[in-house]
RNA sequence: GCCUGAGUGGCGGAAUAGGUAGACGCACAGGACUUAAAAUCCUGCGAGAUUCAACCCUCGUGUCGGUUCAAGUCCGACCUUAGGCACCA
């Protein structure tokens, strides 16, 4: 095996020493910004996924350059995070010692394995100068209106003591210890994301996201079209107002159903004859998760309100109203209108409350409810049209002119709870005052500070352990000068990733996020790789905070990332996911040590399709090594006064031209195939040019530097291979002049013949039937057609004469 | 339940627009080199039938149908599996 501990150390020492990839500010050159998710820094250290991560974004920043771009490719640490605060915790360290050898650590690895990084604008979520900007986004929010307080039910983990969004509790447990959460009414802050629905899904128009990407997030947002409709009462002068998408069914109601929270039950408990039947359920329904209202309740429970009735404005059909938890406060107007012949759950909560089922649409519902499409009947006016659309407008229509509803668009999507009692975390810049309610810390006086403090443990009543703190939480009010106490809850650790992509253009900057000149150039990213378990959330967070700040002209581009692509999950070598726990974790420091950095690089990337999850391999790493093994030795070969050398010239271009496409596209796992046939080529041959063995060091450079640039430098050039110029293929050749194509009998290969890449239909076919097994195959047959398809395949399709 | 992927040799995986299924790699087997081993190099490697052997032939990309001269690829139904979302009205 080369000697790639000496190789790969000399090349990582240079380039720290020259500052290769520090990225300058020259606006007069095409720029490429490459962004990769910057990474948790555990005390674990470096996961084999990081290293595929970075491996397949660094490929493109080095073929970037290659091509001429001024590049910016950086890395930093989302090092806020409750790991590092539970360590803190349970060692009593302080998590700055711990995050900053933490980083340290990570930084090393990262060396080692010889990423394209600028180091030099490392940053991290922690430092008092970047969340001095995180703190300073968060008033700006405040100052428009979009960060406010709430007193609603939140999920609420008794154990870690923090309340947690929806999308942190998943499955009904606590994200972070998994123990159960509860419902706990709590004053929340609130980010308020929903404004930016419209923006957030039109914004996805305009940028490259693979189409599952791309799907996820529309999902999240999940816009629908429908309308509200207003229902008079019975028994008061109230009025339920709900959301339907479906209003070509309302003649279709049978019944109403209404959230245990709504508030209609509340205000009119002295009309409802059954309330304490309702207050019992509502008590059940109070103790619950919304997710197991939503997953655990598969039967329909409920209670119908005894003395109140609906009026279906359309029929005036009085018909009942149910009180049920599948129905949730948090969606559309927190009531349905149900339709039980068309909509499956409306359908079992009639069945099993014996409610009138009425077809609208002609179908079939004796067993289930019928949600396609169809005719209507028994609608009145609406009778007759076959169309879906059709009836849906001409009902909406109808509303609007009774002024009995209105065309409404909802959204799923809720808005982003942002407070956490937590210590290690950005402490939310705001002051309470007796006189003057919510205050927001001055500008100048940003960042605020995370006071030092001994025990990092959560107050006692699930407050942050800030609120511990007299000397933090006493100040005096910005506005009137008298006491005031600060917040003490903290952000998420999604606010110092919301932007960090925005600080490594300018990480420097004291007098503002970052300066827009710069700004200008570097933005948007051009390329951002990262998993996929962060899609949905990490990315329509941060394209929420990027479209708010070009709405208060902070940045230049309403979209922060042009493109995204996400990699797959490398499994154990059991097939299952890697964990601690199941003992089948791969440490790259162990495949770096013992096979080097060029090989691990290369190996992440041709286990598989690269957006795909494969099993480590720990037999297939030798293919690799092998594979580099064979370039190495391919120098002896090289002879310089060798000039030209025809035979190869048709596998070199197609070669390039395979490579190219494939980077392109994120296939490396072919690239690297392809690469290894052009080397076997090589091989083949008593002694190679300079100029063709250069062509396969350019290629294989993005995959495995070191290797390549020491051999680089063995062939006599000055220049280091990334600043060389990425071979570009010559079109005309990239065809052999023979080719091999295969020719069927009704369909089926009989044999194969070689053709001049020119040939006419009249030349190929001449030369089929001169086969042999062609001839024995026709024999006693007629041909009753013939099929060429130039360059690729001869059918010919004969009969039993 | 809904949405989105995926299902191909012993294994990881290839296969632009339908056009020679199994590239490349691993493992395995045989051979060369070696005192020997490792390393390296060469050859073979989906299953089956037949044959001294080769050619040749049959079957074969989760299952069952369909479209087509031609289907891993397109269409329909289903099964398995992974991920995401969820009584979302």
């Amino acid at each position: 095996m080369y000697n790639f501990r000496k190789i790969e150390n000399k090349w990582q020492e240079r380039w720290e020493k020259e500052e290769t990839f520090k990225a300058k500010d020259d606006f007069s050159k095409p720029k490429f910004y490459g962004l990769v998710e910057f990474p948790y820094p555990s005390g674990a250290g470096m996961h084999v996924g990081h290293i595929k991560a970075y491996s397949g974004l660094d490929v493109i920043a080095r073929l970037r350059r290659m091509q001429g771009y001024n590049v910016l490719f950086p890395i930093g640490f989302d090092a806020f995070g409750l790991p590092t605060e539970n360590y803190a915790i349970k060692t009593k360290t302080h998590p700055r010692i711990v995050t900053d050898k933490n980083i340290e650590n990570f930084t090393k690895q990262m060396k080692k394995v010889g990423f394209a990084f600028d180091y030099s604008r490392t940053i991290d979520t922690t430092q008092e100068s970047y969340y001095k900007w995180t703190q300073w986004i968060f008033l700006k929010m405040f100052e428009h209106n979009l960060a406010f307080r709430d007193k609603t039910l939140v999920n609420y983990c008794p154990s870690c003591k923090v309340v947690l969004s929806n999308e942190d509790s998943q499955g009904g447990k606590c994200d972070i210890c998994h123990n159960e959460i509860i419902q706990k009414e709590k004053d929340v802050w609130y980010l308020r994301i929903t404004d930016y629905s419209e923006k957030l899904l039109e914004g996805l128009k305009d940028v490259d996201y693979l189409p599952n990407i791309k799907l996820q997030q529309e999902n999240w947002i999940g816009k629908s079209n429908g309308a509200f409709v207003w229902f008079d009462l019975t028994n008061t002068s109230d009025k339920l107002k709900i959301y339907t998408t479906r209003p070509d069914t309302l003649f279709g109601v049978t019944f109403m159903v209404i959230a245990p929270e709504h508030p209609l039950i509340e205000k009119n408990k002295d009309k409802i004859l059954n309330m304490d039947e309702i207050n019992v359920y509502r008590e059940v329904t109070r103790k619950k998760t919304e997710f197991e209202r939503i997953e655990l309740n598969k039967e329909k429970t409920g209670v119908k309100i005894d003395g109140i009735l609906a009026i279906n404005p359309v029929n005036g059909k009085e018909i009942p109203i149910y009180v049920s938890d599948y129905v949730m406060l948090g969606y559309g107007t927190g009531a349905i209108m149900a339709v039980p012949a068309h909509d499956s759950r409306d359908y079992e909560m009639a069945r099993k409350f014996n409610i009138d089922i009425i077809p609208v649409i002609d179908g079939d519902i004796s067993y289930e409810a019928y949600t396609e499409d169809g005719k209507m009947i028994n609608s009145g006016f609406l009778n007759g049209i076959d169309n879906k659309k059709e009836a849906i407008e001409k009902m909406i229509a109808y509303l609007e002119e009774n002024k009995i509803g209105k065309r409404a668009v909802q959204y799923k999507m809720k808005d982003w709870a942002f407070n956490r009692q937590r210590y290690w975390g950005e402490p939310i810049p705001i002051i309470y005052c007796d006189n003057c309610g919510m205050v927001a810390v001055p500008y100048d006086e940003l960042p605020l500070k995370l006071p030092e403090i001994k025990n990092y443990e959560p107050g006692t009543n699930g407050e942050s352990p800030l609120a511990k703190i007299p000397e933090f939480v006493n100040c005096v009010c910005p506005k009137c000068g008298k006491n005031a106490k600060r917040e003490t809850d903290t952000m998420p650790q999604w606010a110092g990733s919301s932007w960090y992509f925005l600080r490594y253009i300018d990480p420097f900057n004291d007098k503002e996020l970052a300066d827009y000149d710069k700004l200008k150039y570097w933005l948007p990213v051009d390329w951002y790789n990262g998993g996929m378990e962060h899609v949905t959330r990490h990315v329509i967070y941060s394209r929420f905070w990027h479209h708010f700040l070009y709405d208060i002209g902070v940045v230049p581009t309403k979209e922060p990332y042009a493109k995204r692509t996400a990699q797959g999950l490398i499994l154990g070598p059991d097939g299952d996911k890697m964990s601690k726990s199941k003992g089948n974790v791969i440490d790259p420091n162990d495949i770096v040590d013992s096979y080097g950095a060029d090989t691990l690089r290369a190996y992440v990337l041709f286990m598989g399709e690269y957006s795909k999850e494969s099993p480590w391999n720990d037999d297939a790493i030798k293919g690799v090594s092998r594979f580099l093994d064979k370039v190495y030795n391919l120098k002896d070969k090289v002879n310089d006064k060798l000039e030209y050398s025809k035979n190869l010239e048709i596998i070199i271009n197609k070669t390039i031209k395979k490579v190219s496409e494939d980077y392109e596209a994120m296939k490396f796992n072919t690239a690297i195939s392809a690469l290894m046939q052009l080397t076997s080529s090589y091989a083949e041959c008593d002694e190679i040019t300079k100029a063709d063995y250069l062509v396969l060091l350019q290629l294989l450079c993005p995959i495995a530097p070191h290797i390549t640039e020491e051999l680089n430098e063995l062939l006599g050039n000055k220049q280091m291979l990334v600043d060389s110029k990425f071979p570009v293929y010559d079109a005309s050749k990239v065809l052999d002049e023979e080719i091999e194509i295969a020719v069927q009998i009704n369909g089926k290969l009989r044999d194969t013949i070689k053709v001049k890449k020119d040939a006419t239909k009249e030349e190929v076919l001449a030369l089929a039937y001169e086969s042999d097994n062609i001839k024995r195959h026709l024999e006693n047959k007629k041909v009753v057609k013939e099929i060429v398809v130039l360059g690729r395949i001869v059918n010919i399709v004969a009969k039993d004469a």
